[in-house]
RNA sequence: GGGUGCUUAGCUCAGCGGUAGAGCACCGCCUUUACACGGCGAUGGUCGUAGGUUCGAUUCCUACAGCACCCACCA
């Protein structure tokens, strides 16, 4: 083995070798564990939250695969309609293409081609990080099975009455021309106008009010108002609602009614509210509450009076809007599937002219707005009003603006037709599953976020205005009448139409998550029996455990636990493991306006710090931005990023799991992490080269270590799970040494095992990391080394059993989270280990770790003797260690040591650990104090009632020393007074639970010990 | 306006009714034959503030402050 470890150099091989051997893939055996893979979308490349949520599914799945189950990583990808349909279309700008000029079928090829360079990316990026997935049965959400189950499950909702096509209030993009979720919607604090309008009364009344002022921030949809509302207990204005007074609109001269609805807040302004439903939500309830009784009957389509056109421009007329809104009409244009030509225009004129029809108050819009953009229009309505007089106040005003998560637009509230999923019954169920435990969230209190979500919930828009997605299978017949099927035969066959009645499919497509919510059964070939059977349905639904950020609780956990229970009756998933976002290092969210993402294929590969730049500032939405995201990347980068390797990023993001939070990614952990696989790997030579004849020691020593097999006593919990130490073969460990880190293993385990089932990866990594490192690199491999070097020939061959048996037990421990360095050196190690018991051979027949047994805390026998004598010989040598290093020994320099007092078990532990005290800590002479001698004058450390001396003999700086005792003395005494003072409180002593004050009395009685030796060798130091 | 989470060593974070922990950084010594991507040792915290419960609170409760995030219709 080099001498270092080089990341590089093994991870292509091994993945491939993973990959080929077919351990990716369930084992056809064992308690099914499935997790299906959150699909990326195709428009990204892989970022560091999915580096993190990868590393923790992965970390599962590998476990889980070594534990025997039959496991599965059901891989995926998602089509990310507005997301996908934006980057394809701005890349056909860059082309010089017009996204008008193409039509529908041309544009979907486009995006085809695109998504497959695109999907060859991110699958990329997922292998190097080292995703164990099952690529034979990966999915893209427009493949034709999980089509299938879009379109049959659109249709039995719709034929079971949960679907329905209505005329609604819905957030609008005017630049994407599409419906948008509530979701994607979000509100910054602006600063923006509150302006107040006058409206005056019609034929006013004497000891009436002859005008009303209203307030607004969006004084352009006035165009649309259709009444004043004032509360109803306000008495300003009782006698207006009551006596039915009608004002005067400015600027049309409609007449408006004023009306009393409880909405309104009498402090806020004038406490009178114009309404304007077709454009607020809020307006839209008051509308509702008002129309049943007949408020707006004399309004065209009873009062919804919508102003803007789909750009959110002011009304205008069909002509004008094919016009000047090309865009626009393009839009519906190549959204005409393959017609070409003469039919667009037809097809676009006839959408123009039904939209105007049901908003037909074109002839109330005044002229000078026709046409106007929003912003435009909004200036002009202002000017005129301020002419008239009728603008009453100006005033700036913060308010809340809602923009659009993809495009930052300001969003429309709009009146369009949509596809609604009925939610009431499905938020019930949803919520029972969770409030009953079925589906646990980890952490718990995500809970409350999503109760409190399904609580509040709306009717699901599920249509979007856009192209690339599954297509609602809804046809339209001439007279508008809409027939749902899964083809359009079969919507011809339920409609009883004939072959002769024309039919259109609704040109909307369905929102990506409508997909993603069959996710969890889609995948497992659902509706289609073969391909339920073929695809193991019955095995991997519910799947065990979701892992994903919270951000798409609403988005997709929700609505998977809803529909999958609606469809199949089963659960999706049985825990929701919800985790934090990866944030830089000062805790901000990583984006490209920023300037601060970081690549995880960067960490793994390395880059250098131009070609970081490039990155960084390439394509930037604000260019201006470039040169503080140089100069900040300059600094924090300056010699670019080194290459860690997937196994040190990998560990990283494991260690930085805790438990609901966002994690703040620092490189010196990464980094931190690099060193540990070193260290693992350095620990695997000293253990191969002291097991080889062929080390330069060893040669001609003789035999190497023969089978590394070793008596646990505790029985396997599982029969998945081999031996390691097979009992019955007889050898037991030599050395307390060797007992006590089979001891520390077993401990380690376990603990590894509690980690794993609570998805505490911090806790894992470190519970391995300080297994690795302090337990068997700094003391295990430490007291191997005078053992293996010593004249006990069966000690050293045990030793040398015990160092490869836990350096392999690691290796397997580690291997979910560091994969690739842990399957090298094992390649190394097996070898000398004899047999394998492996679970499973791969096809190639070349056995490998990933397909091994995890090793299992009760492997490895626990012996508490040994865990007490090399607790006390680690104190000891921590004692003199310390001496030296206060004192100023030279490491070289070979010290006496004396052993005092102590009690019955003293002695005998030091004589067996004479050669390991001898060697470690650099001791020339080991000898006991007989009662009747004095203490030399010395440095002193105390370990339980013994006291070890370090003769001073010129050896020993006195003033540093009794620096150093006065130091420690009062310390302890201190300790001693606390404890002391606990004691003295008679309540502590009767209310405290015995073994508290047991506990606290050895305490005591320890400071006690310590104190009179400590100030023992104080006395003998003043006086020398 | 409602809700959730956080506040512990210089930094990043564990922990938790009964002796305050880790990694990194910092300081000292050391090229000791696995590893200088290393070894040994040292320093460093009235656990956000104020109350309460308890024999005992960093831990449980209440209030407050600061920070972060989520939800929400105040024109």
């Amino acid at each position: 083995m080099d001498k270092s470890f080089d990341p590089k150099a093994i991870e292509a091989k091994w993945y491939a070798r993973w990959e080929a051997s077919g351990a990716f893939a369930p084992s056809g055996s064992g308690e099914p564990y499935c997790i299906l893979l959150p699909p990326p979308n195709v428009t990204g490349t892989l970022h560091m939250g999915h580096g993190f949520q990868h590393t923790l599914m992965d970390a599962l799945i590998r476990y889980h695969r070594m534990r025997g189950n039959d496991t599965l990583w059901q891989l995926g990808d998602d089509h990310a309609g507005i997301a996908t349909e934006m980057v394809v279309t701005r890349q056909l700008a860059a082309q010089g293409i017009a996204r008008a000029d193409l039509n529908r079928d041309q544009f979907i090829e486009r995006v085809w081609q695109w998504k497959r360079e695109s999907g060859d990316s991110i699958e990329q990026g997922i292998r190097r990080i080292g995703d164990s997935g099952d690529w034979s049965r990966a999915v893209f959400t427009m493949d034709p099975m999980p089509s299938r189950a879009v379109t049959e499950a659109f249709v039995r909702l719709y034929e079971q009455g949960l679907i329905y096509r209505g005329q609604k209030l819905v957030n609008w993009d005017p630049v994407l021309k599409t419906a948008i979720s509530d979701l994607e919607v979000v509100s910054t604090e602006e600063d923006g106008f509150l302006w107040s309008i006058r409206y005056d009364v019609i034929d006013p009344r004497p000891g009436e009010p002859d005008h009303l002022v209203v307030a607004t921030t969006r004084p352009e949809t006035m165009l649309g108002d259709v009444a004043v509302a004032v509360h109803p207990d306000d008495e300003r204005y009782t006698s207006l609602v009551a006596n039915k007074r009608r004002l005067r609109l400015p600027l049309t001269g409609r007449e408006i009614p004023v009306i009393a609805d409880d909405y309104v807040d009498r402090e806020f302004g004038t406490g009178a509210v114009k309404v304007t439903p077709a454009h607020d939500f809020n307006d839209y309830a008051i509308w509702q509450r008002h129309a049943p009784s007949g408020t707006f009957a004399h309004l065209p389509n009873n009062g919804l009076l919508n102003v803007f056109t789909p750009s959110a421009r002011i009304l205008h007329d069909p002509d004008g809007w094919v016009q000047e809104d090309r865009v626009s009409i393009k839009n519906l244009n190549y959204r005409g599937d393959s017609d070409t030509g003469a039919d667009i225009a037809k097809t676009a004129l006839e959408a123009v002219e039904s939209a105007l029809t049901e908003s037909p108050i074109l002839e109330s819009i005044p002229n000078q707005y026709r046409g106007l953009d929003r912003y435009d229009a909004r200036k002009t309505v202002l000017a005129d009003l301020d002419a008239q007089g009728l603008l009453v106040e100006s005033k700036p005003h913060k308010l809340m603006v809602p923009r659009g998560d993809r495009t930052q637009q300001v969003i429309e509230p709009y009146l369009t037709w949509q596809w609604f999923v009925k939610m009431d019954g499905f938020a019930k169920r949803g919520l029972e599953l969770v409030e009953s435990g079925a589906v646990k969230f980890v952490p718990e209190n995500w809970t409350s976020t999503y109760r409190h979500w399904l609580s509040n919930i709306q009717d699901w828009c599920i249509s979007r205005q856009l192209t690339w997605g599954h297509r609602i299978p809804a046809w339209y017949d001439a007279q508008g009448g809409v027939h749902v099927g899964r083809d359009e035969a079969e919507a011809r066959a339920l409609g009883g139409l004939g072959s002769e009645v024309a039919l259109t499919q609704d040109h909307d497509v369905l929102e990506t998550w409508f997909s993603s919510a069959l996710w969890p059964f889609s995948t497992m070939g659902w509706p289609d029996e073969t391909a339920m059977l073929e695809r193991g349905y019955d095995k991997y639904l519910p799947s065990s455990v979701l892992v994903t950020g919270f951000d798409i609780i609403f988005f997709w956990v929700a609505r998977m636990i809803m529909l999958t229970d609606h469809f199949s009756g089963r659960l999706p998933f049985r825990e929701v493991y919800i985790h934090g976002l990866v944030r830089d290092k000062d805790g901000q969210k990583m984006s490209k306006s920023k300037g601060n993402v970081l690549d995880p294929l960067d960490l793994i590969d390395g880059i250098s710090l131009d070609a970081l730049l490039a990155k960084r500032t390439a394509g930037l939405m604000q260019p201006q931005m470039a040169k503080k995201i140089e100069a900040a990347t300059r600094k924090e980068f300056p010699d670019g990023i080194p290459a860690f390797g997937a196994d040190a990023l990998r560990f990283t993001f494991a260690a930085l799991a805790g438990p609901g939070r966002d994690i703040k990614f620092d490189l010196e952990r990464c980094e931190g992490y690099k060193n540990f696989c070193n260290k693992l790997w350095n620990a695997a030579r000293f253990v191969l080269m002291n097991i080889e004849p062929f080390s330069p020691r060893e040669r001609g020593r003789g035999e190497g270590p023969g089978e590394a097999q070793w008596a646990g006593t505790n029985e396997p919990s599982s029969g998945a799970t081999r031996h390691l130490l097979p009992e019955g073969e007889g050898k037991q460990p030599a050395t307390e040494a060797e007992r006590w880190i089979l001891t520390r293993l077993h401990r380690t385990l376990a603990e590894v095992e509690t980690q794993f089932a609570a998805y505490r990866f911090d806790l894992i990594a470190q519970a391995l990391y300080e297994f690795t490192w302090n337990e068997f690199c700094d003391w295990f491999v430490e007291l191997a080394k005078p053992a293996l070097n010593g004249n006990d020939k069966g000690a050293a061959e045990s030793t040398r059993r015990t160092l490869l048996v836990v350096l392999d037990a690691l290796l397997h421990a580690l291997h979910p989270l560091i994969p690739f360095v842990t399957e090298e050196i094992w390649h190394e190690v097996a070898p000398k280990l004899g047999p394998s018991t492996g679970l499973r051979t791969g096809i190639d027949g070349n056995e490998l770790l990933i397909t091994q047994a995890y090793p299992l805390a009760s492997d490895f026998a626990i012996d508490a003797q040994a865990e007490r004598d090399i607790e006390w010989l680690r104190a000891l040598l921590s004692g003199v260690r310390r001496i030296r290093g206060e004192m100023d020994i030279p490491p070289g320099k070979q010290i006496p040591l004396l052993f005092a007092a102590g009690d019955a078990s003293d002695r005998p532990r030091a004589q067996t650990f004479s050669a390991s005290i001898a060697f470690l800590a650099r001791v020339a002479s080991q000898r006991w104090l007989e009662p009747a001698e004095t203490e030399p004058a010395s440095a002193i450390a105390v370990i339980g009632d013994m006291r070890v001396l370090i003769p001073l003999a010129g050896l020993i700086d006195l003033d540093a020393e009794r620096a150093r005792l006065k130091k420690e003395i009062s310390r302890i005494e201190s300790e001693k007074k606390k404890s002391e003072g606990k004691l003295g409180n008679a309540n502590f002593v009767a209310n405290a639970p015995a073994e508290v004050v047991e506990q606290e009395r050895a305490r005591l009685n320890g400071w006690s010990v310590q104190l009179d030796a400590l100030r023992d060798q104080a006395l003998r130091l003043a006086t020398a």
